[in-house]
DNA sequence: CATGAATGAGGTTTCATTCAT
DNA sequence: AATGAATGAAACCTCATTCAT
């Protein structure tokens, strides 16, 4: 039985979880190995047989959600051309934003940990900041398409794809903070859509 | 005759001025003292005659934007709190609307490495963060004014300048980031506040 | 059967066969355990059912040719010192280089090996030098052995013996890194001992 | 005055000379940096700021003769080949062995370093194995001349060249190693002279 | 005022060896 | 007998800060 891979397993997700919490709260560049190697109750040595690198792990951290959003957009986008009626195009909206949605919030850590390091100056910034060169460019090509259906009436969909991560990002971001002052996450959500489909001229109801 | 004060003024914004460079270029952390005082030509030694420390000179080039930044938005509120007529209360809205592109714009770098190291886990990150929280509740109290007279029609104020500052601050990156296929700052600028515009139900024109 | 041991005695070749090719390569310090089991195709904690320590087996690569040779000087020492003619005697010395010859040949890499490491600082070069020294005073004993019979001129055959092995030494170590320049091994020994022949004022014909 | 050039110049040779002792005694690779600096009484940090690496100081240990003998050998090919007679040309070779006992004897311990670490596997050997190349070709084109000259009968240069070097090489390693049962250098260096010059055919009294 | 030499803690990474499976 | 996960000492190197000159 696999009880040596089920301990390795293991072992591995507490580097990860480690690596997570202690990125997080002193950033990818002050956080150490050796912290991270105490905070998983292993030597210093033995991270490196999970890792070569404390900057892999950093990229691993985040492409357990990255590569999967990635996905999620480009499918929408393949099943969006290829839409018939604006009623289709819609659910396939629908369900890309569920998706997106269930994925933030199955990662939520590892997605601010992306964030908080994605302005930074090392080398955990200039990995995100590759992440998100695909990312805008998904989401650019995504935009489009939803124009060329005349579900959206921005007249400039780079602009407008760039106005709504940026919102949502920090929206997204100051509900992790725990800010004080804000309602709870789904009614500042609905709120959030309102006003953005405000901002992209969408008939109410659609959002 | 200020012979002395002089050199000395001239030496201080050397400093600050290869801080701000090599804090931006390498970020807060890895951007050494050693490079900060070749770059200003000066002994590593002599740094520590103008900022004790690191961080000092880290804060004191995101203050050189933000206290005048905080002054504005109080003076704004001020203003309105006892204005009369609606008139009088855009033409606040205006003043401070040019006050604050002024400010921006006469510190960029400054203001871009705010934001760079705002989400850091570092040092250089809490002391961004201290300044943020002062900067939202300030932002927060100026639309409540607003819906108060009448000025704005969100009817969560605390969500809506979080999402336009996250826009704003996504758009502002962008531009210093020169991403391609964006068109000039101008042209960016008014489509973004029309679309911002119509998020927050203002009358065209107005913004 | 002997079925088990063969195994194992593969197993020991092949690590004895990685070490050698590893130490040569990058050196003794440098060669790591794991790679030297990489390159046997064994795991890491195999190593040490073989060996006990690194050193060891540096020390078994040696004496796979280090103890044969000293046997053939002792030997041919002792049969010297009861040879009663001119010609026995010169026959015996023939046997001898010949035998050194063919031991020599038959562990290029091994030799090689030692001269290498012969000079290191470390626990192997401490290793070689002490067989080293056994080596010189089988040398030295055999040079005198040889000047009492008349066998040679030299009149200081310590330093005779010591000029003779820096050369070959040298000699051998070249022809190994493939100098360019240099003609094929045989006319180059031939060569080398017709000099070294000359001087040691030894007849020409007898070397 | 030059005071804090002076404690740098004596610091320099401070680690230097630590340096020098250390990697004879453990051999380049074992040397730590941490041991040189102590033994310099200097923190480990300081080290840095007189070589930028342990290589560095490892290359600089050897140039320190490396560099003149190559001059020395330059010179004196350059010398014979203008030279109009038997004796001046003789005399020139004598200068030069006389320059070169006096390098070998104002450096030995750095010469007896770049000997050690000439066959390891490291940087090190690395560095002393690109320097010999040098040293071999300029040795060639002395013999080469020499041979020109008729001041020397060995018919394959080459061979000479790497015989000679080989057996001063193992001669002077010896002297260094305080090998017991040795005359002293003087006798042994003329005891040497002669048996190499027979070697070389040389008529007796030229050496 | 200005210098830059000096410090030493702390960072990442490698590796010989041990030991539970 | 064989494995390879785990250990932790030790290596090289960087850097903010202090201080004698």
């Amino acid at each position: 039985m696999g009880r040596r891979e089920e301990k390795k397993r293991q072992k591995r997700e507490a580097i990860e979880s480690a690596g997570l919490e202690l990125f997080l709260s002193q950033g990818y560049e002050r956080a150490s190995i050796e912290q991270i190697a105490a905070s998983a109750s292993i030597a210093r040595g033995t991270f490196y047989l999970y890792y070569p690198t404390k900057l892999e792990l950093f990229e691993a951290l985040v492409d357990v959600w990255f590569e999967p959003l990635l996905k999620l957009l480009d499918e929408a986008e393949a099943r969006l051309a290829i839409s018939h009626t604006r009623e289709e195009s819609l659910a396939i909206y629908g369900e890309m934003t569920l998706g997106l949605a269930t994925l933030g919030l199955n990662h939520e850590s590892a997605v601010e940990l992306a964030f908080r390091e994605s302005r930074g100056g090392g080398e955990a910034g200039a990995a995100v900041r590759t992440r998100e060169l695909r990312l805008q460019a998904a989401s650019l090509r995504l935009t489009e398409v939803g124009a060329e259906r005349g579900l959206i009436t921005a007249p400039n969909p780079r602009l407008a794809s760039l106005l709504i991560l940026g919102a949502i990002e920090r929206l997204f971001f100051e509900v992790l903070s725990d800010a004080e002052g804000l309602d709870d996450p789904l009614t500042l959500a609905s709120g959030a859509l309102a006003m953005l489909g405000n901002m992209l001229d969408l008939p109410t109801g659609i959002v």
